[in-house]
DNA sequence: CGGGATCCCACTGGATACTG
DNA sequence: CAGTATCCAGTGGGATCCCG
């Protein structure tokens, strides 16, 4: 979709600018599986649909679907059919996509480490706003 | 929410695991909204509700609070509220939302790098998705 | 200024069944 | 095996108005 957002009459991108094209990559990583898949393929080897979907737990073959082919269009992965039967479905990542699946594996890295942290400040949250409903003593500060 | 997966019952974490919390971190960035507001904070100095509302261009106020308290119950995150009238409560990254930030913003990085290569691979990929409806010619490959 | 309260809808994505 | 086709519920998130 094109958005009438033209680079070369701005002189440069902005992902904070509501129009901004990039802000479309940045939906496209925000989509709930589209960061697993980039990690799962991040080895060169490529894999197989049934294999992906083995790897990603809870995914179904609809949605699946869709976000392989969303990571095609923009040119992060490559499909290569082999015409046998039963059907054989490759994907891998292009360069591009592994540079993008480099990165975010250092988020679900960074994820699987610190996952008890965000627990207990999640614990901590949770009761604190129990306790003490609304109104007073949010967090306040002193004077500035 | 507790979905009843222990840690010490594993032994270890899996991103890739239907249950396992460190996906609720992955969805928790697979927000709209929440890249966006980790990279804006992403040098130390606080920002103020407005400040990031001018920021995050298009956002409204109801997501931004949102979005806001789901990185402070998470810990990456802290709301200091001023008693002034009228009001001043003041954002910033905690140490966690410091690492996360980072890491985030080479991802939008990239994009803003990258945005032109990911729509040319956009327009080319349309382009043989309408010359070709569907059917022969995928994209297949010889013999194995 | 910094939200909370409401209304509401498009779209995501899950479940299920079917096919070349 | 690798999808496609339907159907459908849930909700993310936008718009609008209001309040302390």
């Amino acid at each position: 979709m094109d958005t009438g957002f033209d680079l070369r009459k701005h002189g440069g991108v902005d992902v904070f600018l509501r129009d901004c094209p990039t802000r479309s990559v940045l939906e496209l990583i925000a989509s709930k599986w589209t960061m697993l898949v980039l990690v799962a393929l991040e080895d060169r080897r490529p894999m197989r649909f049934a294999e992906l979907r083995r790897r990603l737990d809870g995914v179904t073959s609809k949605v699946l679907t869709q976000t392989l082919r969303a990571l095609e269009r923009d040119g992060l992965m490559t499909r290569t059919v082999y015409p046998t039967v039963p059907p054989c479905v490759e994907y891998q990542l292009t360069k591009m996509g592994q540079e993008v699946g480099g990165l975010l594996q250092t988020i679900t890295d960074w994820s699987q480490a610190n996952i008890a942290a965000v627990q207990a400040a999640r614990e901590e949250f949770d009761e604190r706003a129990t306790r003490q409903p609304p109104g007073v003593g949010t967090s306040s500060a002193g004077g500035r």
